[in-house]
DNA sequence: TGACTTTGAGAACGAACGTTCTCTAGATTG
DNA sequence: CAATCTAGAGAACGTTCGTTCTCAAAGTCA
């Protein structure tokens, strides 16, 4: 076997065991999944989910680095498809929508790892950090396109968070649409100044 | 020993434990806190522990309620000293700010115990629900007496609540100042209509 | 083939947890 | 005082979990 080969091959795995643990993981909570339950989602023996990932602290963080990717580029899209800079930072809350209806939808994984790993596992808790003020940088760039005051980003921001742990308790979807309508008049008002 | 004498004591005894539990568990979380902590930090046995709450479960709920409680006179403090409705509903950001400033904020307690144990005890997460209902029907009230219209409420509490998670995970208290700011915006235009 | 390495399945281990049980010392009551 | 009840301290129990170890089967290569 060639080492492309087995570098394939171990990052298939890899992949495999994060997707199975993510799954499991936001659906449930953290530590109400343990490590036998990973493998025999996985498919795959306990040696080599401790070959992959030495621990369940790494398994998270590999886990949490996934979510993230998957947010980062959902956004992107959602973002790219809008005519401008105004409507690419509505478009966030669209994407927001669409993600509160799906049936697995259980509040955003960071925040929910935060609250229940971030004292336990400091690298948690700064993944979080991390995942946020990457959101808010995007969100910045956006608005600067915009042509609207640096101020605007840190207030749309507040209502995509407020929207995602308010769908996530209410269990609806409406969130999205109360945090777009106050984006339109919070964006219309810093344009008008 | 009188009835009403050992209804306090028991009332007393209750209301330590669940001063002690919430320390702790606001602090490391729900499952990072187990009994025998509880029973050593309210200085009371794992007999009179188990008499009081048959179960975890039992108090992590009252704990919860606990919790709802001391929000919900917070808030009513806060906004019952505003001189109308409009700053009222402001004040509920600047009680937000002085609470995020707070050493041992850590967040909304609901949104942690939605996260970790919303799905093991699905009554944590009814309570979680109705603790956010509840303070839904406060804004509520408050944007009617201000004369704005209904739709404004979700808005402002989106704020509140993305103002929360935010103050968490980045430490700083500064989105208080941010869900302020924007809801300034959001009640003027929706006082101009 | 035959020696050696790798792998998978799962047993095993040590710790922690929620909950219950035991035992003893002190209080209560007739 | 003697008999009975209560309550506290913590041992014990059964389970779960993260992690490691065992052992036999399969694969590799000279």
């Amino acid at each position: 076997m060639t080492v492309a080969a087995s570098r394939t091959l171990a990052n298939d795995t890899a992949a495999r065991i994060v997707a199975a643990a993510d799954v499991l993981y936001y659906a449930r909570g953290f530590q109400a999944v343990g490590m036998d339950e990973v493998r025999s989602a996985a498919g795959v023996s306990l040696k080599k989910l401790y070959q992959e990932f030495p621990s369940k602290e790494a398994l998270v963080l590999a886990v949490l680095e996934a979510r993230h990717e998957m947010w980062e580029s959902g956004v992107t899209s959602a973002v790219s498809h809008a005519a401008n800079a105004r409507d690419g930072l509505l478009a966030i809350y669209d994407y927001l929508s669409s993600w509160f209806s799906d049936e697995s939808f259980r509040g955003c994984g960071f925040i929910n790892a935060f609250g229940e790993l971030g004292t336990v596992f400091p690298s948690v808790a700064e993944m979080a950090r991390e995942h946020k003020e990457s959101f808010q940088r995007d969100v910045a760039a956006l608005v600067a396109r915009a042509g609207a005051d640096a101020s605007l980003a840190p207030q749309l921001a507040l209502l995509a968070e407020g929207a995602q742990t308010t769908a996530a308790i209410s269990g609806s979807a409406e969130s999205a649409r109360h945090a777009r309508a106050a984006a339109e008049v919070l964006i219309e008002a810093a344009l008008a100044r």
